[in-house]
DNA sequence: CCGAAACTTTGATCTGCATCAACTCGCGGT
DNA sequence: ACCGCGAGTTGATGCAGATCAAAGTTTCGG
């Protein structure tokens, strides 16, 4: 049924969507042909670079995005500075707070990224009246949520080693398709990041990231690049 | 709207359904009149005590729930026993994990609860083909995201007064609705309970409480009985 | 190619919370 | 009323991770 709607819609495509990345993602793929026409002639792409801002905590946006490419942190700031990452989203992941306008957290580009920019009035206006996209967000807020319990857990329970190699088998699951048992990837994030995702210190996830290196679980390549030849000694390091 | 559909349905309601807190509520508050007719007489009532578990971590659950009366806590426990919670639902809230079967975490009565219990078939069913609900669980989904990610800055990044100040706030807010400043409410946790909520031990659980005592915070009687004199003060503790 | 700034690692020390260990309180049973 | 047990508190000590400090690495503009 999904192959047939997107079958159909296809001739009246507009051209930036045709050969678009998330042109079957959450938003997209839940649209009919004309919705898709109306959308993509009023979204705009935008190339973020790595640390810009795409929406301010406590602000008001008149937008929604949809990540093409790169990766987008969620984060939480405290008036006093302390910070947290409560969550990072991947291609072709949708971005924004429906129903409600002014956004408690702040979403920013990790990496260089690209980002289909929605008026927030105009999809709102498509959800009210697209059964099937409502469902198709309805699904992506549930999976964030089991997210969000997964790495409530690691917060609360894990320790400093278990926590950074948590995050080293999110990132191996979300990034890359893997090829056979070993995994390489660039991390998205710096220290100083990974330390607001996993309520630590820089030095501690340093120091952890060097633990794990010695014992073999991983490699490290330039900071940033990693190795992973096992992803099941990775996993068991986590104790899930 | 709401309140013509309402009003409407209310001709044909089940008897148990028409005195009902959640009548209203996420689920109920979404379904046409002949829809309510059918889950009202397929849904028993459940009375649970407190500590008795609703569903099972990684068992697959034929049935959903909505909260009538009482308390839920989600669990989600590690093979070694670490344990966090990841949630806690007042009524009328609905529980349940919909579009998947085998559930990533355990629900269990914190307090003594009442419980309407939905066949998930039928439910799933009326999911499918009631925008409407849809639409309501989404916004309940969201909300619960919005809780999970605002916890997770909690366990990530505040000390263990400030996350005692929070559980507190967090109760004090869900659970009665208060009188002026002054604020009184009945725990529905144990301090081991808050202590793996908070991703801490009982000790220090116990002497953040006492702390709290001592400072003029709050008053406690009988370990479970909390007075907040007054709530700006408790949310200062919080620096949110 | 050089130099400065930003990022990362490594080392030394400190501390907030965990752990271990009594002890107290409240409650239900006999 | 007394006992016994689970829940909560309080105290002493230990340790994982924070903090402070410094050196090494990468990047990039000139």
């Amino acid at each position: 049924m999904d192959v047939a709607r997107s079958k159909v819609s296809d001739a009246g495509t507009p051209v930036a969507c045709a050969s678009c990345q998330a042109r079957h993602g959450i938003v997209c793929g839940a649209l009919w042909s004309s919705q898709l026409r109306e959308l993509g002639r009023q979204s705009p792409r935008r190339t973020v670079d790595a640390g810009s801002e795409i929406i301010a905590q406590g602000a008001e946006s008149s937008f929604y995005s949809n990540i093409m490419r790169g990766v987008v942190k969620l984060c939480k700031v405290m008036p006093d500075g302390r910070q947290q990452i409560v969550g990072l989203q991947f291609a072709p992941d949708f971005v924004g707070r429906p129903f409600v306008r002014e956004s408690t957290l702040s979403a920013e580009a990790a990496t260089d990224a690209e980002i289909c920019v929605f008026p927030r009035d105009l999809l709102d206006r498509m959800i009210s009246e697209t059964p099937e996209l409502q469902r198709s967000l309805l699904d992506q807020a549930l999976k964030e949520l089991d997210a969000a319990r997964e790495w409530m857990l690691t917060l609360g329970r894990r320790t400093a080693e278990e926590k950074v190699a948590s995050l080293l088998h999110l990132i191996a699951t979300h990034a890359e398709p893997q090829t056979a048992t070993t995994t390489t990837f660039d991390l998205p994030l710096s220290r100083a990041e990974i330390a607001d995702f996993l309520g630590m210190t820089i030095e501690t996830v340093s120091r952890q990231m060097t633990r794990l290196r010695k014992s073999g679980v991983i490699r490290i390549e330039k900071f940033r690049h990693i190795i992973v030849p096992d992803m099941d000694e990775l996993e068991r390091m986590i104790s899930a």
